[in-house]
DNA sequence: CATAACATCTGTAGTAACTACAGGATCAAG
DNA sequence: CTTGATCCTGTAGTTACTACAGATGTTATG
């Protein structure tokens, strides 16, 4: 059993975000030593672990919590998984559109900029009516 | 001289934002009716609508103020103009290309998922140490 | 053994950029 | 004159943390 600090460090998860899973209830409360100080076992890793895997593909923590509910259910199977992976793939694919549709307005929007240049075509264009 | 309701229609931004606007001092206080309602300017609508440009081009707020000032100053030439929106088409490449990662972490992730599967290898890569 | 530096505890407040009320006043139309 | 729309102020909620403040406990060093 491991202090918060070593399971921060072991999880990758930050000591303040591990304590604010636990008050909101996405990890179970851990054991408490006799000096008040929380005790972390190798599963309670696992968790944190799996949660900040979770996070970091995109993840909503919502979503991530579900992931986790699911993995710790043995009777489950691939399909709410896949659903949850499948949507959010989703998100990220129109995302990424956005963001590319953006990226060539606003290189469009500088294409005309240059030093010196006393009217700026940029902020005419974002002036326009 | 019109409300605020339509100076809402007008911009595209939404009332309560206009307010948080004017709290914040990113917009300037408009006029009052004698009931102490707010009037709007064609001159603060275009303002409003400025800013909304900005933010769906993904500005941040500060940068949509900033954006907003130069504008406003007849002296500014481009370059401090150019500088923040390449900075900004930077961020949105790097975004973009986060996003792409993560996109082919999640397809590989959920490729071998299939109804039925009972021992879900999306969860067991998430689980692995 | 004392002291300093570090780790942890609880609880609260701050972040970005809005959004959503609550509770009241005012206005326009029928 | 009443109904419904609009407006006002002020406060609290949203996401997912992060940053304290102030107290207590532990570990390392002289």
């Amino acid at each position: 059993m491991i202090a918060i600090g070593e399971a921060s460090r072991q999880s990758g998860v930050g000591i303040e975000t591990i304590r604010f899973y636990e008050r909101e209830g996405i990890v179970p409360k851990p054991e408490r030593a006799q000096n008040n100080r929380r005790l972390y076992s190798d599963d309670d890793v696992g968790r944190l672990r799996f949660l900040k895997k979770c996070r970091d593909l995109g993840f909503s923590l919502p979503e991530a919590r579900m992931l986790l509910n699911l993995s710790e259910n043995q009777l489950a199977d691939c399909q709410s998984v896949k659903e949850l992976a499948d949507s959010h793939i989703l998100n990220v694919q129109r995302k990424i559109r956005e963001l590319r549709k953006l990226e060539d307005a606003l290189v469009e929007l500088t294409a005309n900029c240059a030093r010196g240049n006393v009217a700026c075509p940029m902020l005419g264009q974002l002036q326009l009516g």
